[in-house]
DNA sequence: AACCCCATTTCAAACGTTTGCGAAAAAGGT
DNA sequence: ACCTTTTTCGCAAACGTTTGAAATGGGGTT
C-alpha cells in the first residue's frame, strides 16, 4: 500500500521545466538561472524531497551495502563487533545488512547465497564454528566481491582480516595468574579447528614454558561454555586439588568456572584465581568481578568497516591485509592476591 | 574493484537476440521458443549470470528489505529482538538492514531518513529513550510504509504494535516473593517517564494491595542500573533491616542489588529474595541464578517481523494491530525459599 | 542583416530489467 | 491464392537519476 515518493520529475511537472533542470538546480550547478534554483529547492523542500537511492545504485552500479554474516547476534562479543561495523558504515554512507549464521555451517552457505543475489557491495564475516569448508567464499572471490573477515577468519580466501592477538592475549594473561602466585594454573581451551582455539592455548602454554611449569594432561581441556564448566570444573578441580588458577577462552566459561569454585567452597582469587577472556559485559558484573582479556570487539568491528570500505572505493586491486590488534589485560578482583 | 556482472544485454548481445526474448527465455515464458530458451539458459547458467537486484527494485517498487531501528544491538534484550526478526525474515526472503539509534532521538531521525529513501519495504522500530517528538513517523506513515513498533511504541502513529504485559509481569513477580514468605518487599523502579517503568511498578503496588501489604515511603525507589543497585542497596538495608524481598525493575538492577546483599553477609534468598526483568542473559549465570519474568524479546521480534510482512503482503488496507505478549515468570534460586 | 556569444534550458542516452503491444513469419484451413 | 491462426520475437516505455551535447532566445557586434 505504498504512497508515492516526491521525485524529480513530480517537480519538473509542476515547475514546468525539464528534469534534468530540476537536478541540475539541486546541485547548485552554475548553469542554472538563481531564481529557478530557488524555486526548484523551495518547492523541492517543500514536497520533501529525497532521492532516490535505488536509482543512483543503478548509475553507479553500486547499493552502498554491506552484507554482515555473523554466528550469533545475541552474542555480546558479537554485538559490539556489529556495532562498530554500524557506525563505521553509517558514517560512509553505507547500510548494512545482517544475517546470522547460528554456529551452522549450512545456514552460513545459505545466506551468503541469499545476500550475493540481492547486490551486495561487500561482505564482513565471522566464521561460524562448524565451517569446514570454504567454497562458498571461492565464489564470492570469483565474482569479485571484497570480503573483510573477522575474528574468526578464513586462511585459504583472499580476503581482509582483522583479528586481535590471541596468542599474545592468553600469554598475558596466564603471566598474570603465575605471577599473582598461581603454581598450578589450567587451561579451559576453545575448539582447535578454530584459530583462535589454537593461539589462545598455545599463548597459554608459551607463559607457562616460560616459567618452566610443567603442562600435564589435565592441564589443558577442551570446554568452551558455562554449561561444560559448572560440569567440568567440580570433578577437575577435586580430583587435581592443587590447581590455582583457571585461565578460561572466554568469560562464560571462566563464570561457569568460578560459580563450580565457589560451590565447593573455595575461595576466589585466594584458592582459585580465575582468568577469562573477551572482557564482554558479563566479566563486569560478575562476582567477584573477573580479569580478562579486552578483546576490542567494537574496535575490530570498526576496523573491519574501514578496511572494507577503503577497499570498495578503491580503484586499485592491492593484495589482502590483515591487521593484528592488540589485547588488553583487564585486571579485577578474580585474579588479585595480595601478597 | 568490481569485474563486469553479466546482464542481460551482455546475454541478448552475444546471442544476436533482443534483451527482452533473454528476459522471458530466463523465465521459461511461453511465448519463447524451446531452441531459444535452452540457448539463453545454457549460456546465462555459463556465464554465471545473477538478476540485477538493484534494477529490479527500481522498477518493482519492492526491495524485500526492512528496516530495523533500535536503541542498542549491544543490550542483550535488543539483539534478541533483532535475532526474532531475522529469523522470520529469513524464513519469508527479506533481509533486514539495521540502524541503531543509540537512544538519541537525532540519530533516529537521520536514520530513518536515510533508509527511506532506499526503498525499504517497511520498517520495525523500537523507540529511543529521548524521542517525545514523532514527526519523522508521520512522515514515513504519509509515505505509506508499513510500520511496526516493538516494546517501546508511540501512541500517536497509526502502526502495528507488539507489547509485552508489563504490568501482569510485574505483578506476579511481587506474587511469587509475597508467596515465598517476603514479608517487606521492595521495588527497585524505573524511570517515570516511560511506560514501562510506570507499568511494573503498577503491577508492583498491585500485588502488595492484594495481600494489604504497606507501601511506605522506601519501598519503591527509582534505580534502574547496576552500579546505582550496588550503592543504594547497601544504604537502604541498612536502614531497614527487615526488608527481605526485592524485586528490581531490570534484571542488570536485581544482580547489582544481590552483589550488594552478599557483600553485607545476608543470604539470598534465606535473607533477601531477589527478582528482577527481563530474563536476559545475566540472569541465568547470576549466583545465585536470579529469578526474573521473561520479556519474551526473541518472540516479540518473531511477532512484529510477521505483522509487518503480513501487511505487506496483503493488498487489503486494515487498521494498525496491536498484540500484547503474556510474559514467564521463570523461578530461580533467587527467589525460592523451601518451607 | 548576418554574425557570434552567452546564459539558460531541454534532449537523449544510460544504468538493467520487465512487459504490453505489435509485427513478422510460419503454419493451417478453405 | 487468400484468409486466419499460431508461434516467436522485437520495440518501446517504464522505474528515477545524471550528464554530455544540442537547442533556444536574447543581446551585442560587425
Amino acid at each position: 500500500m505504498k504512497g508515492h515518493q516526491v521525485t524529480i520529475k513530480d517537480i519538473a511537472k509542476i515547475l514546468h521545466i525539464s528534469p534534468s533542470t530540476v537536478s541540475r538546480a539541486l546541485k547548485d550547478h552554475p548553469d542554472i538561472n538563481p531564481q529557478t534554483k530557488k524555486n526548484v529547492q523551495d518547492l523541492a523542500k517543500k514536497l520533501n524531497y529525497k532521492p532516490n537511492q535505488i536509482a543512483l545504485n543503478l548509475l553507479q552500479k553500486e547499493s552502498k551495502t554491506i552484507g554482515v554474516i555473523i554466528p550469533d547476534i545475541t552474542h555480546y562479543f558479537f554485538s559490539t563487533i556489529m556495532s562498530g561495523i554500524e557506525k563505521i558504515a553509517n558514517e560512509s554512507g553505507y547500510h548494512i545488512i545482517i544475517a546470522q549464521s547460528n554456529e551452522s555451517y549450512h545456514k552460513e552457505v545459505e545466506n551468503i547465497q541469499a545476500l550475493l543475489s540481492s547486490n551486495i557491495d561487500g561482505f564482513i564475516i565471522s566464521l561460524s564454528k562448524t565451517t569446514l569448508n570454504y567454497d562458498h567464499f571461492k565464489n564470492i572471490e570469483e565474482i569479485g566481491i571484497p570480503m573483510a573477515f573477522v575474528d574468526r577468519a578464513c586462511d585459504t580466501v583472499n580476503a581482509d582480516k582483522v583479528l586481535v592477538d590471541d596468542f599474545d592475549g592468553a600469554y598475558k594473561a596466564a603471566i598474570h595468574l603465575i605471577e599473582n602466585g598461581c603454581k598450578n594454573v589450567i587451561h579451559l581451551a576453545g575448539p582447535q579447528n578454530l584459530e583462535i582455539g589454537v593461539q589462545r592455548k598455545n599463548g597459554f602454554i608459551a607463559a607457562l614454558n616460560k616459567y618452566n611449569m610443567k603442562i600435564e594432561d589435565y592441564t589443558i581441556q577442551i570446554c568452551d561454555n558455562y554449561d561444560h564448566a559448572l560440569k567440568l570444573i567440580p570433578q577437575t578441580l577435586s580430583k587435581y586439588n592443587h590447581i590455582d588458577g583457571i585461565f578460561a577462552v572466554n568469560d562464560l566459561t571462566a563464570i561457569g568456572a568460578m560459580k563450580a569454585i565457589k560451590s565447593m567452597n573455595k575461595r576466589i582469587p585466594e584458592d582459585v584465581a580465575v582468568c577469562g577472556f573477551t572482557n564482554s559485559f558479563v566479566s563486569y558484573i560478575a562476582d567477584p568481578e573477573l580479569t580478562t582479556i579486552d578483546q576490542k570487539g567494537y574496535e575490530m568491528g570498526q576496523h573491519a568497516a574501514r578496511m572494507l570500505i577503503k577497499r570498495l572505493q578503491s580503484n586499485e586491486n592491492y593484495g589482502p591485509v590483515t591487521t593484528i590488534l592488540n589485547t588488553d589485560l583487564i585486571i579485577r578482583k578474580s585474579s588479585v592476591r595480595k601478597k
